[in-house]
DNA sequence: ATGCTAAACGGACTGCGGTCCGTTTATATT
DNA sequence: AATATAAACGGACCGCAGTCCGTTTAGCAT
């Protein structure tokens, strides 16, 4: 279940249809998406996130290419369907799971141990979130990432940190994109510990604890 | 003048060549590279940074193709050449310049300039700076990007962050860049002294300073 | 001047994401 | 069962970044 619907081809910009997520509509409909969310992830399963191109997608699915598009809008909405069920485990942990990172914890223990858990969540499924936010301007407002925003900002008040929360937010979850965390462990080989280490520097100071 | 130089051509991802800078080689080869370059800066000027596709660029500068490519490798290869005066001029006062910016100025106050310096030369060339990083995994790699990540780390430690100032200088650096930068201003409607005043806090913060 | 060779050239070609539009079909209505 | 219609379908089509390879040429050596 769903926390925030995901609706993938909800990008502000473009496509009319905004598809409709599931038990909504025509039964063919939904059975391609399912169809097609299926061999989607056979095919990552099988190669990587790059080689799932959208042509291969529908081949495999035995469906038209138009129909990939329609039900999905693009290839990094495609993604944020895949994605969906991990967002959503992770949102239900941060709001409602136990302490430290779900609510009870004191807020500097909870933006720490909070920020740990995103660290290792994008570690686990980052190919597929960086292909999520390859896109475009809208980027940070798709629903789960302005949820993820709003908490850090919610957070930084509870913590005391009275200047700007908001955007101190947008800074600090900057620290946690997928780009960046996928490199630093992917290319410098840093130690997914050490970036834990590091945010919780950074947050401690930030809220002025110690 | 650079101060380091930007060689386009040099992700070490995938072209051979790594399409040499001005003064070396075939006389054509340069003239060329000039050609292209001002034909860029036209279509920039007067469209915009998404008009510039590799094949107008080429058919506007009356040149084949696979010359566009030989020279910059890629399209972000040519965005950073587009970018490299810019790019050199403001290195150039971050290491040599006046105070606040340049050296002269206590380590806070130079981050705290610093990132507002940055945070105005984003929003100037924002859009070619987006489409320059636009690429791969090695954005982080280039070597303007790595000096300035040095220069944070270096201030950092001037400032006696001693706890992986790397890594502190990477998630900093990381509040700074041109997407999140470019959404706050253009589709959120920050004001670019908020984003400032933002990034003072942070620091200052950080530091302990205050 | 002539010839040699490494380098640069150009444009056809590939694979991709994304769009368009004529055709088919599920479902509600009678 | 027959009909109507909105929705879904499929695949040809477009523009793009990037590659490949046969052709041309600049610059040097003779």
């Amino acid at each position: 279940m769903s926390l925030i619907p995901i609706r993938p081809g909800a990008q502000s910009g473009g496509g009319r249809p905004a598809a409709p997520a599931a038990e909504t509509g025509r039964r063919d409909a939904a059975r391609n998406r399912e169809l097609l969310l299926c061999a989607a992830r056979e095919i990552v399963g099988e190669s990587s996130v790059d080689a799932l191109t959208m042509d291969r997608l529908a081949q495999r699915a035995g469906v038209g290419k138009g129909t990939v598009f329609r039900r999905f809008g693009s290839r990094a909405g495609l993604m944020m369907a895949l994605l969906s069920d991990a967002e959503a485990e992770f949102q239900g942990r941060f709001m409602f799971g136990p302490p430290p990172v779900g609510p009870g914890a004191p807020p500097l223990e909870r933006l720490i141990a909070v920020g740990a858990a995103r660290i290792a969540w994008t570690l686990e499924f980052g190919e597929l979130a960086r292909a999520a936010d390859a896109s475009a301007y809208n980027r940070f407002d798709v629903p789960p990432a302005v949820l993820w925003h709003r908490h850090l900002e919610m957070l930084l008040r509870d913590a005391g940190v009275t200047a700007d929360p908001r955007l101190m937010a947008s800074a600090l979850g900057a620290a946690l994109e997928p780009e960046l965390l996928l490199h630093s462990v992917g290319v410098h080989g840093i130690a997914p510990e050490r970036l834990a280490e590091t945010w919780r520097e950074l947050v401690t100071r930030i809220v002025g604890g110690h």
